[in-house]
DNA sequence: CTTTAGCACTCGTAACCCCAGAGTGCTAAA
DNA sequence: TTTAGCACTCTGGGGTTACGAGTGCTAAAG
């Protein structure tokens, strides 16, 4: 469907696309022709790129400027012409300094740190998602009294989630029938993702065990509706303002629709959902996304994994005048540190 | 040392400063000649205005324009002329329906909840900070052992935090052995603040324990770490993006510089202690506040308590040109509502 | 002594115009 | 097929002008 260019059609359209990521501005011809390896005059250019915007490849903003990458240009570098260089060595410093250098033991604090990471090496805005506590596979469930009435609910999974409750029960539960009924729970649990506990297995366990211990009537309660409260994941965001700098959102109006946005947890989970695949990294130009509100905008997201199990998502987002090389090429390096130290 | 006005300029200021508010346009003679109750001719009123100015209430932006109040005519409104009314019903019910419909048991939910309903209700960005952990008093010290190696220690204080962490410990301790040691602990730490649980404190339960145990010395380096780790605290913040409705937050620059406050969690932290007042609501106008990026910014905090215990700050961030009394009493109605349900 | 009407004055804003500069498309020559 | 040349278009900045809102002052009125 996509008619491949010629080589000197690529060669100009490459040219505008970096060219207008960096500046900002329309590119002109003459830009074009002094560019590196380009040994035609302005005029010949001038014809090409007429024949890149009948295309539909690049705009002119109005007659008398220079050209701009249309969302299909920008298409066709990204899976044609892109340049992904590794990072250089001061980058690459600056990233893994500040990956390591915090002491990040909890699952929370590395996710933070990472939004921060991918947000300031590339200017960009970043989201990133945690596991996803639903795709975790149980591991541990315990019950441990506080007091005459309420007791602790803790459970543990393989991700490295902890959830706990207090609860309160009617009667105390004397140690051995506890550990009877938590035993069995462990038993029929193990091993199952949370979304796979669904409310009709609960039922069950609960007729086996209603006979012996009514007690645990509240506490089931309780845990089941901790594990659908649980449905809402955190998205963590990093350099909000960096939208700011970008002279495409100088205007008011297009920053508060962002931060609106920015500020719907769910939403922002969607459309990282939706965008995302399975294991590559994954770019999204303006209208290609679904979501009215980031249609002028870029996001580009990549997957980690736990135990090489799809389980988070880091995005970045930005205008459709965006680095790709760089972002792609930052990505990249922060997913492979996140599968190499979530895992352990 | 403040000079009282007369009537007549109380009245004049006090027109000022609600038209204002209100249409964030300078207020010229004309407009507040013909305002409420003012039976006087316009050139009088100006007379009265030029007073004013010069006493540094008032300030006109060039020559020909009309009056804008100076911090020290809000600050003089604030303490003498503001009418606190009570909310209307459409605002109790918007109020008082956001804040109950929502089942919520979580501390975290309650805390950013309210975030929003301030937000939404004052049109301005909100920050409430949650129950200070430092603050808490210990309750209860559990140790859960999970498998061969780890355990998981869980804290509970009274106002209801549950913290826990996993540790490895080199050896399998004997359910007596662990019993005793847990509830030493726990009957030297029953009622003091985690502020209290000091470096000191600990080794010295270490030196009476150590003798006895030596396996757990991991376990008190992983709780004295994780009693380190909270002194940061979670600031939640509301309607970031109300900022930007207000025409002195046109400017791009001073957008960015307030949110890039917003991301500082810790100076949020600083900003909201240092303001607020153990028992009142405190209205900072201006450069009252200690804190450089918010000198052209009126903050608002009031305190909530637990258990008659001051335990958390709420406060509303805008232009110093804020709806002083609308902010106030719904700030009154959101801290009794956590007055009273933070202590169930 | 206080208030008010009248008036000249100030200053910011919006509208308008003009011009330079950048970049184009087209034509004709190489 | 490429390129030089040229006329044309459009934007953006700078300068000028006209308008209007609001003032301070003065002198008259209460």
């Amino acid at each position: 469907m996509v008619v491949p260019l010629n080589e000197r059609k690529e060669q100009i359209l490459k040219a505008v696309v970096i060219n207008y990521i960096i500046t900002a501005e329309p590119v002109g011809s003459r830009t074009v022709a002094r560019s590196h390896r380009m040994d035609l005059s302005s005029a010949t250019i001038r014809n090409e790129m007429a024949d890149l915007e009948e295309m539909g490849y690049l705009i002119q903003p109005h007659t008398s400027a220079g050209r701009v990458p249309t969302q299909l240009g920008y298409r066709y570098y990204v899976d044609n012409l892109i340049d992904i260089d590794d990072l250089s060595a001061d980058d690459e410093m600056a990233i893994s300094s500040s990956l390591s250098t915090e002491k990040m033991r909890e699952i929370e604090q590395i996710i933070n740190n990472s939004a921060r990471v991918l947000s300031s090496a590339t200017n960009q805005t970043s989201l990133v998602m945690g596991p996803q506590f639903q795709k975790s596979a149980f591991q541990h469930l315990r019950i441990l009294p506080l007091d005459d009435k309420r007791s602790l609910v803790v459970l543990i999974t393989d991700t490295g989630f902890i959830k706990n409750k207090v609860i309160e029960m009617q009667q105390q539960l004397s140690p051995s029938e506890l550990h009877q009924v938590v035993s069995y729970l462990n038993q029929k649990l193990y091993g199952l993702t949370i979304d796979q506990v669904t409310t009709s297995l609960i039922n069950e366990l609960k007729r086996d065990l209603f006979r012996r211990l009514e007690i645990l009537e509240q506490a089931f309660i309780l845990l089941e509706e901790s594990l659908m409260e649980e449905k809402q994941i955190r998205v963590f965001l990093g350099g909000t303002t960096n939208i700011l700098n970008q002279p495409e959102f100088k205007d008011v109006d297009k920053v508060r629709r962002m931060l609106n946005l920015f500020e719907q947890e769910p939403l922002l989970f969607k459309i990282l959902e939706d965008a995302s695949s399975e294991d590559d990294i994954v770019v999204r130009i303006g209208a290609e996304n679904e979501y009215e509100d980031i249609k002028e905008c870029t996001l580009i997201t990549g997957t980690y994994k736990i135990h090489d199990k799809t389980s988070g998502i880091v995005g970045v987002l930005g205008p459709t005048r965006m680095d790709y090389s760089r972002v792609i090429s930052v990505m990249r390096r922060l997913v492979d540190y996140l599968n190499q130290n979530l895992s352990s």
